[in-house]
DNA sequence: CCAGATTTGTTCAAATTCGAATCTCCTGCT
DNA sequence: AGCAGGAGATTCGAATTTGAACAAATCTGG
């Protein structure tokens, strides 16, 4: 790996529009969640992600992989959420080390009222900004750059 | 703002394509400049700006503007790279309040150093994995979105 | 030339994030 | 059964981020 090819201009433009676009789209998005219904981008994508699981509830652990994020982080904003009242935490039966985190019906209509708010700004911001094409592109492209990178990355390289 | 339509399969499919990769991509580059020269993605990114900048040096705000971070964030990593002697600060002769932040001999070795290993890192993630159309779809795309969110947004909309 | 509005950079406290350490419990193996 | 190793979740302290409040300096219109 000594001297890597560097950016062409081309690659330096997508480089730098994806940076700016997803720190300015996170700002914005956890402004509007803050001001409209008082949560973190965080937050509503953790009610997400238990409004669309079986039974409202899911693992620590198996909510923390899907949301890319650490365990202790989200013990932490679980935490606050129970605080809210909008999430409530439930023992495993199968294995008593678990922990169920579990969409309370509070939890579920502060998601309902917050969901149009945010969908209607992510279109403003960024879907109904690209063509049709461009729409494509990205969730190719990213898409299969997001799968390259998650766990299990390095796991198992098949030997060819 | 009665009920926003929802977000199809294709869009869906892009949104979450983007946060993904845009979470799973910062942390991986955040990890490899502090395993390699101990770094935060945003301090490379101050040195890297300042490293561009007329004189190697830019004032306070100017260099918050262009990282897309707040002011009184930057004061605390601008102090902490200057405890690494990677950067120091200067009086501005011409506005009294004004202040430098210049990048150091040492700095710009580090910066040298950190360089290409990020930039085969953003590659292999990143631009490598996309097809030529999808490199310009993304830049045309992702630049359109970011130009509008920029600051300065909603100001003095022309009355046509 | 001056009062008031703005800009600059910092400071402060509170909220959040991170990873390492920890504690408890489960699983596979002998 | 018994034990080593791993998994699940939390706790802890340190590092970072945030926005509001601040002090100092500049700019503006009258």
């Amino acid at each position: 790996m000594a001297d890597p090819k560097w950016l062409d201009d081309e690659e330096m433009r997508a480089w730098q529009a994806f940076l700016a676009t997803s720190a300015l789209l996170d700002r914005r998005l956890d402004q509007q969640l803050r001001d409209e219904v008082g949560l973190s981008h965080l937050q509503y994508e953790i009610l997400v992600q238990l409004a669309a699981a079986e039974g409202n509830a899911m693992r620590m652990t198996e909510l923390a992989a899907s949301l890319l994020n650490s365990k202790s982080g989200l013990t932490y904003q679980i935490s606050q959420l129970e605080k809210s009242g909008l999430v409530h935490r439930a023992p495993c039966t199968i294995d008593v080390r678990g922990v169920y985190a579990a969409l309370t019906d509070e939890g579920r209509k502060l998601l309902e009222r917050a969901a149009p708010g945010h969908v209607a700004l992510v279109r403003e911001l960024l879907i109904d900004v690209l063509t049709r094409e461009q729409l494509t592109a990205i969730a190719d492209g990213l898409g299969e750059a997001s799968r390259r990178m998650l766990p299990k990355d390095g796991i198992a390289e098949p030997v060819r």
